[in-house]
DNA sequence: GGTTTATGTAACTATTCGGTTGCAAAATTA
DNA sequence: TAATTTTGCAACCGAATAGTTACATAAACC
């Protein structure tokens, strides 16, 4: 099973869970009011965030809070990044690709 | 069929394809070329790389130039920058978190 | 102790994913 | 014109995804 930050981050429910929890930790229901789908359902996709090590949570009594840990996220600034250079420019493949090379 | 950049990128094969056709544009054999897995696993990675618009081709007689549009990786930029203050500090929800609120 | 609350988890379902093989079509070359 | 090359595409397959409902468990409150 896959499980990196990239397949992560695929999915935009995750993407506005970590919206979410930016701001302020929540507990598992307290992240599922937010959203129609069950919390099941949410329970998953915070499952899969922890696997990654993009949310961390922590035992509180019965509550768990959840808390992103943005470090895991510079694994894709990074990757996203390097191509920063092509950017508007036509440095790149393309640039030359349109001229008709 | 979701087919944002998000998810595109999911997948490691692809991102590969993005860092081969950085350099230089390639045709369909010739991406296929440099990976183990059959050409028609290439040729649909490269649909879905299109439908997103982070590849674009360029029909040249019976040949298909691959080139990446590196523009549509801006979305990802912003959504991952979005978070860099939050990075290597303790401004964020995880700080208070670990340090027990 | 009994009820409520927060959560985990199992079982199930439909869809998508990532791959395969085989065949068709169109452009190029001999 | 015939053979080769480049690619598209359909059909199929097994596994993963994203969701559901139903039930179990453990902590907190009365």
């Amino acid at each position: 099973m896959r499980r990196d930050v990239f397949q992560a981050i695929a999915d935009p429910t995750r993407r506005e869970i970590i919206g979410l929890l930016a701001n302020k930790s929540l507990t598992l229901n307290g992240v599922a009011e937010n959203f129609e789908i069950s919390r099941p359902a949410i329970s998953k996709h915070i499952k899969i965030l922890t696997e990654c090590g993009l949310v961390i949570i922590k035992q509180q009594g019965r509550e768990r809070f959840c808390a992103v840990d943005f470090n895991r996220l510079k694994e894709v600034a990074e990757w996203v990044t390097q191509y920063h250079r092509f950017w508007n420019e036509k440095l790149d493949a393309l640039g030359s690709f349109l001229e008709g090379e």
